[in-house]
DNA sequence: AGCACGCCGACT
DNA sequence: GTCGGCGTGCTC
């Protein structure tokens, strides 16, 4: 028993992961119990996992108290994890035990360590002796004392179960119980790495230097596209190894894990432990249960992995933080990149941000020397940042509903020439992003959503880009009546296709869109393919602007550049930025020079010039200043209150009553903008209305929006969700 | 989250 | 009469 146990028969505070506003008060066992500890605790009928938080409140009567069930068979909770999700959940306005859901998503948590029957020499000598049980008990010792089920053991003799069977039944070979999660490989950090460049070694080694010195700290990597982050992040991952502790790696985008998983592998000679949506449940519980026990030393991950139960954590690696995938949009609202650098705070681990584009919030940061920065200018080897020009389309003489401009297709036939590859971008899945009635102009949208049905014509159908609804394409229009005069309006990446198969008959195209591949695993393969050279025009959506290497490829063609420049939302130029310059990034890798041509309409445009001009300082000085000079984050404050319902009128209700009383909001200085329709005004049914406030940097935020918002009682459908710096706020 | 309680419509 | 729809509320 420690010293803070807490003694048989008193009241302990457990948090489970029900959704109630925090821990319930149990009695200690008669062994005492201590902080941290896993347990098994009576909920109602239920029996339900907690984690045992401190002392109870003494609120509830001790007699009416229920008694811990047990406790679980797992290492405890350490402290400093504790105190990662409660600062995770006062910063986000999240209730404490749905944070411990994050923490304890894991199948068969109750179940204790799963086990299976494994096999060992036994000893006694079988009455007879036969060709196929020496073939047993030879492979047996060639497993030399590790575990092996009875499975493995025949498959390796090369006999049937029977024949094991009838030796474990002889007392030739005993059985034992064994674990089924077995630790992962030990990963050997002095492996063979691929050769740094100059620039490479040099922040690598500044790296292994703040890593050896120990404690927090948070270094912006920020290096072009092509410059060899990875193989800079990997050597801290290298050293942290070297010094015992745990590694965590964070990707955007499952899709980019097996890519990541082979280099990982090649460098540190065995597989880490994968942590993602993808990954099946006994590999998720097994990873869960290892990286607990200390018996997984690096894990690749998605954003949820920043809540697995690390014991000694060292290093958090955020490969490129700019993505927006590291914003969990629903359910706990929250940024990982900022919850990787809390709880690496906390657990005294170091953070590398890489990015070749970082996100506005993590420039400034490294501007103002409260984050470290690493800056590799070069590309690794002969590849070279590629020529960047604009095509002005004013001056593009162009029919109409086209969208190769003739300077784009004379590259491209260049390119087709040589036996080059050119990379279409367009961020528009579908066929056409609009369906128009040329009769009564009427324009075909979801009736679940405010949102417009974009044609799929490889699917044949309208598909609701919200909800993911589909459709047949229907023959009237449903608002006249009049048959056959539908019509697609506007571009989409599988019509930017039939117009390049028709400037290009013989070019083998490829279409890379999220909605064409069943699996990450089928997506994984195509782009296998297409980078050893199976296609010769790529037609993409921002799904190749994340990672993926085509050394084949010299020509990329931004469709329209204009695009994310629509609106008035701050976000958009900065998006805008990344996501063509991490495309334009894809042209010339290997040894062959790459140009980028973006079209546009607004060459002029200061977005449109920072990406032409590669003066990508100048663009994040210009972002900061405007953000600045209007108290937009990260030089103010920001939240968004979500509420939701099935009646327009009711929820916009809620909402002028919310805003009617904003006084502890006025009290820090902060203002409320809205009701107003969200960004997505009405999802499956249930309309959507936002409230913005935005509060002086400093100012004491979610303490103000607790008060606001704890006398709100939601009645019948009525839902509300904050989210804390917003990804948009337009 | 589950699971019970409770209060109204269409059946034996 | 009662079987069952899911709105509301509770779990130490």
């Amino acid at each position: 028993m420690t010293r803070s146990s807490i003694a048989a028969g008193l009241p302990v505070a457990v948090l489970t992961a029900q959704p109630l506003d925090g821990c319930l008060d149990y009695r200690a066992p008669d062994t005492g119990i201590a902080p941290g500890a896993y347990v098994e605790v009576p909920l109602g009928p239920r029996r339900v996992a907690g984690v045992v938080w401190g002392p109870g409140s003494g609120e509830w009567p001790v007699e009416k108290l229920r008694a811990i069930g047990r406790e679980l068979d797992l290492p405890p909770m350490r402290a400093e994890m504790r105190a990662f999700l409660e600062r995770a959940a006062a910063y986000t306005l999240t209730p404490l035990p749905a944070m411990l859901r994050l923490a304890t998503r894991v199948p068969g948590l109750l179940d204790g360590a799963p086990m299976h029957r494994v096999l060992r020499p036994g000893g006694a000598p079988p009455a007879r002796m036969t060709d196929a049980r020496t073939r047993v008990m030879d492979a047996l010792d060639a497993f030399d004392g590790q575990p092996v089920s009875a499975g493995e053991l025949a498959e390796a003799a090369g006999v049937s179960g029977g024949v094991i069977r009838g030796l474990i039944d002889a007392g030739t070979i005993a059985e034992d119980a064994a674990p089924r999660d077995t630790p992962f490989a030990r990963l050997d950090p002095d492996g063979p790495g691929l050769a740094l460049t100059d620039s490479q070694a040099e922040a690598a080694a500044a790296l292994r230097a703040k890593l050896v010195a120990g404690g927090y700290g948070t270094t912006l990597l920020q290096g072009v596209t092509g410059s060899g982050k990875t193989e800079v992040y990997l050597e801290a991952v290298a050293e942290t190894l070297r010094a015992g502790r745990q590694a965590l790696v964070l990707l955007p985008e499952i899709a980019l894990t097996g890519e990541f998983l082979a280099r990982v592998e090649a460098r540190f000679g065995a597989r880490p432990a994968e942590w993602h949506s993808g990954v099946t449940q006994s590999a998720r519980r097994r990873c869960w249960r290892m990286v607990a026990e200390g018996n997984a030393s690096l894990v690749i991950g998605a954003r949820s992995a920043l809540f697995l139960p690390f014991q000694d954590l060292g290093l958090i690696v955020v490969d490129e933080e700019h993505d927006n995938a590291y914003k969990q949009e629903d359910g706990v609202l929250y940024n990982a990149r900022d919850m990787a650098v809390l709880r690496a705070s906390l657990a005294g681990a170091h953070v590398v941000l890489a990015s070749a584009t970082p996100s506005l919030e993590s420039w400034v940061n490294a501007e103002s020397g409260k984050y470290d920065r690493l800056r590799l200018t070069a590309r690794v080897g002969a590849a070279r940042l590629p020529e960047m020009q604009a095509i002005d389309l004013r001056s593009q003489d162009m029919p109409a509903q086209s969208w190769l401009s003739p300077r784009l297709k004379a590259e491209t036939a260049q390119r087709l020439e040589a036996g080059e590859q050119t990379l279409y971008f367009l961020n528009r899945r579908g066929f056409a992003p609009v369906t128009v009635c040329r009769a009564c102009g009427h324009q075909l949208g979801c009736h679940q959503c405010d949102a417009r049905l974009v044609e799929h014509r490889f699917l044949k159908r309208l598909m609701c880009h919200q909800c993911g609804e589909t459709q047949p394409i229907p023959k009237a229009c449903p608002n006249c009546g009049v048959e056959d005069r539908l019509a697609p309006v506007g571009p989409g990446v599988e019509r930017l296709a039939e117009e390049a198969q028709a400037a290009f008959p013989d070019a083998r195209l490829a279409v890379l869109s999220s909605d064409l591949f069943g699996s990450a695993r089928a997506l994984k393969e195509r782009i296998a393919e297409i980078a050893e050279g199976g296609a010769d025009i790529i037609l993409g959506t921002q799904l190749v602007a994340k990672g993926h290497n085509f050394p084949l490829l010299t020509l990329v063609g931004v469709i329209d550049a204009d695009l994310g420049l629509q609106g008035s939302d701050l976000r958009a130029a900065e998006r805008t930025f990344q996501l063509v310059r991490q495309v334009a990034g894809r042209a010339g890798r290997a040894e062959r020079p790459g140009l980028a041509l973006v079209q546009t309409l607004q060459p002029e445009h200061p977005v449109i010039r920072a990406i032409l001009s590669g003066e990508e300082e100048a663009f994040w000085r210009a972002e900061a200043a405007e953000r600045e000079a209007y108290g937009m984050p990260p030089f103010g404050r920001m939240a968004g209150i979500v509420l939701s319902g099935p009646d327009v009128g009711q929820v916009f209700d809620l909402g002028n009553a919310l805003v009617r009383h904003a006084g502890p909001l006025r009290e820090i200085g902060a203002e409320v903008w809205g009701p107003a329709a969200a960004p997505i005004a009405r999802v499956r049914g249930r309309h959507r209305v936002r409230v913005l406030v935005k509060a002086p940097k400093g100012a004491p935020l979610q303490e103000a929006l607790r008060a606001w918002l704890a006398p709100v009682k939601l009645r019948g459908q009525l839902r509300m969700a904050v989210d804390i710096d917003p990804q948009s706020f337009l």
